[in-house]
DNA sequence: TGGAAGCCTGGTGT
DNA sequence: AACACCAGGCTTC
């Protein structure tokens, strides 16, 4: 007997994406490593990411994908060579001292297409918090609240707005959201009540798009920037945390004694439809070489131990 | 109008 | 091993 299998769906080739660098590096919290491959959930249905010979090849870890999925991945992966421009992108930084380096390390890196209500209450999440941490938080999230699609324990659905709001606050500081569990029980009733709809920030103007957004209790001006350019393709958005402040401040001369507003006004202006792409390749240079300075600290001091 | 405290709680380093 | 201190902000005062 043999069970039919599906052709695997090849995406892109190795250079086109760096599955790590994109799915764990800060924009998306519910893609889980299996190996060398990457587990999540895109819609309803169970993906399954990995790097082959062929390239970047999506399957289901335990049947079909529908042949819908394709536009689907190719969307969130933003893999549509013309959306952005990522060539020109890449040359226009090839020569500078900060984002060269970065290019040519991570030449896969690239910014989502995310769904925005998830990404919206994944960045009401990060308030104060880490990525370890944010990934635990929307972990419970949707297997508390979520529908379950297929059998692994982080197989299930993003739960809808309505979902979010007949838990309300309660149930989300029960799941660990602490005082974010507020803003994200308003954010809900917000999208179930009409007040908010977030799909249709994609085609508004920039500005009116992040007005709209940090009208919103608990979305000031940083988390409004992720949610554009993570989820709603507002490539001008030029989210600032102290990972992108400091590469400013280091690479490119930006005052310090700018305030996070003045200071993601600066870095709009300086690189303008670039900005986010920018933002992504400093926070990811950042916050590796923060990871490399603390392991050569650690390795330092072991030495002077022994 | 700017600046600083407080918020929940898991991660991280000591 | 326990225990500070910190973390990819926002609201409020």
């Amino acid at each position: 007997m043999t069970v039919e299998r599906a052709a695997p769906l090849v995406l892109a080739s190795r250079g086109q994406l760096d599955l790590e660098a994109t799915l764990d590096g800060g924009q998306a919290f519910g893609w889980y490593r299996e190996g060398e491959a990457y587990r999540g959930v895109l819609g309803r249905e169970v993906v399954v990411l990995r790097h082959t010979a062929r390239g970047i090849v999506a399957e289901s870890p335990y049947g079909t994908l529908p042949p819908s999925i394709e536009d689907q991945l190719t969307r969130y992966l933003d893999l549509t060579a013309c959306a952005f421009g990522f060539d020109a992108f890449r040359a226009r930084y090839l020569r500078d001292e900060c984002l060269g380096y970065a290019l040519r390390e991570w030449p896969g890196l690239r910014l989502l297409r995310q769904d925005p209500w998830e990404c919206l209450v994944a960045f009401l999440t990060s308030a104060t918090s880490n990525i370890p941490r944010i990934k635990l938080n929307i972990g419970s999230l949707v297997r508390a609240l979520g529908d379950r699609v297929g059998p692994g324990v982080q197989d299930f659905a993003f739960p809808a707005p309505d979902r979010i709001a007949a838990a309300g606050e309660a149930e989300l500081r029960r799941l660990g959201f602490g005082f974010r569990a507020k803003y994200i029980a308003s954010a809900a009733e917000a999208a179930v009540s009409g007040q908010l709809a977030l799909q249709p920030l994609e085609t508004m103007p920039y500005q009116q798009a992040r007005n709209e957004l940090t009208r919103l209790d608990g979305v000031g001006e940083k988390i409004a920037d992720c949610v554009l350019a993570f989820s709603l393709h507002h490539h001008e958005a030029f989210p600032i945390d102290r990972w992108t402040r400091r590469a400013l401040e280091a690479w490119y001369s930006m005052p310090a004694s700018f305030n996070p507003s003045d200071a993601a006004r600066w870095a709009r202006d300086r690189f303008g439809a670039d900005a986010a792409y920018v933002q992504q390749y400093l926070f990811h240079r950042q916050r590796l070489s923060a990871r490399t300075r603390a392991a050569t600290d650690r390795s330092a001091l072991a030495q002077q131990d022994g």
